[in-house]
DNA sequence: AGCACGCCGACT
DNA sequence: GTCGGCGTGCTC
């Protein structure tokens, strides 16, 4: 006998293990481990992966596996094996490492439905009159008319059936295209014995005449000007043939990308790049952080650098954040790859993007450019994984499975034995740390091209500005510098990151703020909707016209967005054009690009937005770059905050002066004395990297120790409180003397949707037992967590510690 | 996660 | 008596 061993697609502790099944005979040869089949699980058809075809089983009463829903496996060995390391690393189920290895597109889409047996002797009339002409009703149809019960007992009686059903989630598309059925000499005859009033049929069999491969239906009409009806003809008489083809979808379709090639390299870029292709030549993983200031060329590495992978008939991956992953940076390399590259990001629909996956998993194309989960393409023959932006966070995933990009990408790169490159103006202190360490090998390009300066950058006080009586989100230089730019017909761009600081509702006399009654957090002022929202439950209330504490009515808005700066700006400047991007103005498809596009030829003066003009932009005429107010994420509650600060502030100053002209830099901030702020001002890497290693080594945080945060939530807080009390003290006897367990506390945000949270934070440098005794915290508390009551999240090596 | 099974209180 | 409420335990 023949046994498949499934993961199911259910995620919960008791399923997270290997079901087997009998593959039926006429399957044998066909099911192999990493397709996904459909199993009968319980009453109910489930999807499942095969892990592994083996000749017996220990389990008595087997039952037999239904179907494959892959004529290949969409999983090869080595992301199996990866699956397994990521279920291990980030304690999640099986079933969810595999799922995010794979576009959404391939999850099952389940199915319910009461269907009619052939046995229709006494039918009840209710149940005639629900079912109508049809024999098969989806089952929410039945929950909706309430007749439930009904169709239970019939479903005992044998008049009813259940049926369960699982489907794909996206229908490969396809579109009609006409071929040729005869040889061309025999079209050629065909086209002489056709009647001379057949003028546009033949222009259709000197088309065919030329053309080699089948012609897409919709396209054959347009470019010949003809109606279906010629084709029509045509297909009657023989000569052609209607056939559906497989089609992708193609986001850049009717884009052309100009070609490029490869530049010549500055003397930082030649000695970089040296040993990342001797690693390419040598065949031997290694990892590489490349720092370099904004503009020194990094991209031009990284494409260079592909280049030799390619000529090595290998592949390869670049990441780059989801934030900038504009058609500025797409063109980069689709210019200099073309249709080798793929393109993976959150902006395609999820037909889209299974189209672009199946382009790498049919080797049609060597090159993916893609956002986080691009690290999961499943090439066979890596050659180089490239992280631009090595330090942004959106490279750890969230939810689960809590990954981190840069892990899984030395993994693959171990075992691919190719080198791995991560890329960034402001390295993440572990990855620096790791450089120094000997741990990565540091490439450094300390200089721009063409050796512009970089900008000058002022840091301005406002707190100053206040005193001398300036209440204005505008220091009087910045508007000063504003409008000296706009006369100079030079272009501005102003950054307002309203992260972090949300625009709250606060009373001026008591100081009370609107909090959500779900959440211990305040809510936020959504102007659109003239609301307030919770972010975290989705709770609306009114906005107060009064004080509900002490019925003053002089209630503010804080937090400065957007849109009031744009208000202000135009009442400033009412000659001024402004562009605003934020999400609000970007949410439409394209519209991301085409706010770029006129900003770059010139229809506006000031470029205003949030996080997403931080990146990438490389237009000429910008001169000036005004930061509004530097330190709204410094006061989060989080160890990072000033790395976060100082990359954001870098990072932005680097918009300025990328070419001929030169660009300035005024920095708005309440706290100028701060270290992150001052050293982005002096654009000093080094200093800030020195400066903040000690803070992290005397509060022993990353990277001096490693961390994990358990988080418990529960409705009662008693309950919330003992649990994480008891999980504490376990993992306390657990580690060694080294490591330092802090909790049980509260979180940051101490109840979420009227759930109460603590947590337990642990700092470790070396525990190898620490990952079994986490594990053996979520079997402990298994029962209570599938029964619902309970949550319990770790997360090891966590971004966000709320 | 679903789903069946089973045991208890509230009704026709 | 039976309908339907939710706790319990299983799914190859």
């Amino acid at each position: 006998m023949t046994i498949a061993s499934v993961i199911v697609d259910v995620p919960a502790k008791q399923t997270d293990r290997p079901f087997d099944y009998v593959i039926p005979a006429h399957l044998v040869e066909v099911i192999k481990p990493g397709m996904r089949v459909i199993v009968p699980f319980g009453p109910r058809k489930i999807q499942g992966f095969v892990i592994a075809v083996k000749p017996e089983s220990d389990f008595g009463k087997l039952k037999e596996l239904i179907e494959p829903m892959d004529i290949t496996p969409i999983l090869n060995q080595e992301l199996l094996a990866l699956g397994e390391w990521l279920t291990y690393e980030t304690l999640c189920y099986k079933i969810s490492a595999f799922q995010v290895m794979l576009p959404a597109a391939l999850k099952a889409k389940y199915e319910k439905k009461l269907k009619l047996t052939a046995d229709v002797t006494n039918l009840p009339a209710e149940i005639r009159t629900v079912f109508g002409a049809d024999d098969m009703i989806p089952w929410e149809e039945a929950v909706k008319l309430g007749c439930l019960n009904l169709m239970q007992r019939e479903v005992a009686n044998g008049k009813v059936e259940i049926i369960y059903e699982v489907k794909e989630r996206v229908r490969k598309k396809k579109l009609k295209h006409i071929i040729s059925r005869l040889t061309k000499q025999q079209l050629a005859a065909e086209k002489e014995n056709l009647p001379v009033q057949a003028v546009k049929q033949k222009e259709v069999i000197d088309f065919f005449l030329d053309a080699e491969a089948p012609v897409e239906l919709r396209k054959l009409l347009s470019e010949l000007g003809i109606s279906a009806s010629t084709i029509k003809g045509l297909v009657q008489k023989g000569f052609l043939e209607e056939k559906e083809m497989e089609v992708y979808r193609d986001p850049f379709e009717e884009r052309v990308f100009s070609h490029t090639e490869a530049l010549p390299l500055t003397e930082d870029q030649e000695k970089a790049i040296m040993p990342i292709l001797a690693s390419i030549r040598e065949h031997n993983h290694e990892t590489f952080l490349l720092y370099g200031v904004t503009g020194s060329g990094k991209t031009e590495i990284y494409l260079q650098s592909i280049q030799k992978v390619l000529q090595e008939g290998k592949e390869a991956i670049v990441l780059v954040p989801e934030i900038s992953l504009t058609p500025q940076m797409v063109k980069r390399f689709k210019g200099r790859f073309g249709n080798e590259v793929a393109v993976l990001h959150s902006g395609l629909s999820a037909g889209e993007k299974y189209d672009e996956w199946r382009k790498i998993q049919k080797k049609e194309v060597k090159v993916v450019v893609g956002a986080r989960s691009a690290i999961f393409a499943p090439f066979e023959n890596l050659g180089i994984i490239i992280i631009d932006e090595e330090h942004e966070t959106s490279y750890k995933q969230e939810d689960n499975p809590k990954y981190h990009a840069r892990n899984v990408a030395i993994k693959r790169g171990t075992t691919h034995q190719c080198p791995v490159v991560l890329g960034s103006a402001t390295p993440s202190l572990e990855s620096f740390a790791r450089a120094q360490k000997g741990v990565y090998t540091l490439l450094s390009m300390p200089n721009r091209m063409n050796n512009q300066a970089l900008p000058g950058v002022e840091i301005i006080d406002m707190r100053e500005e206040l005193r001398e009586g300036n209440r204005s989100m505008f220091s009087r230089l910045l508007l000063e510098k504003i409008e000296d730019r706009l006369e100079k017909k030079e272009q501005i761009v102003l950054f307002l990151n309203k992260r972090g600081h949300s625009s709250f509702v606060m009373c001026r006399d008591c100081g009370y703020v609107v909090n959500c009654p779900n959440c211990d957090i305040s809510l936020t002022y959504h102007r659109a909707s003239q609301r307030m929202k919770c972010h975290y439950c989705g709770y609306e209330a009114h906005v107060p016209k009064s004080c509900p504490e002490c019925n003053s009515e002089h209630i503010r808005y804080f937090g400065t967005g957007t849109q009031k700066v744009e208000e202000e700006l135009v009442k400033i400047l009412p000659h001024a054009k402004v562009i605003r991007m934020d999400v609000d103005t970007t949410s439409r498809k394209g519209s991301h690009e085409k706010l770029l596009d006129q900003f770059q030829e010139g229809h506006a003066d000031i470029l205003l937005g949030t996080q997403m003009i931080a990146k990438g932009l490389d237009f000429p005429n910008i001169t000036l770059v005004g930061v509004l107010s530097a330190d709204t994420m410094l006061h989060l509650p989080d160890f990072r905050s000033s790395e976060k600060t100082f990359q954001l502030l870098t990072q932005v100053s680097g918009r300025a002066g990328r070419h001929e002209k030169e660009g300035q830099v005024v920095i708005q901030t309440y706290t100028p004395e701060h270290y992150s702020v001052e050293l982005a001002g002096e654009q000093d890497f080094d200093r800030f990297y020195e400066k903040e290693m000690m803070v992290r080594k005397i509060h022993r945080y990353p990277p001096f120790y490693y961390l994990s945060l358990i988080t418990v939530s529960h409705e009662e807080l008693m309950k919330t409180v003992s649990i994480t009390e008891k999980i504490t003290s376990f993992i306390r006897s657990r580690l060694s003397n080294e490591a330092i367990c802090l909790g049980p506390v509260a979180s940051p945000i101490p109840r979420i949707n009227n759930r109460y949270r603590y947590q337990c934070l642990i700092k470790y440098k070396r525990e190898p037992e620490l990952n079994t005794a986490l594990k053996k915290i979520l079997d402990q508390y298994q029962q209570e967590i599938s029964l619902g009551g309970l949550q319990i999240s770790v997360d090891v090596n966590p971004f966000i510690l709320m």
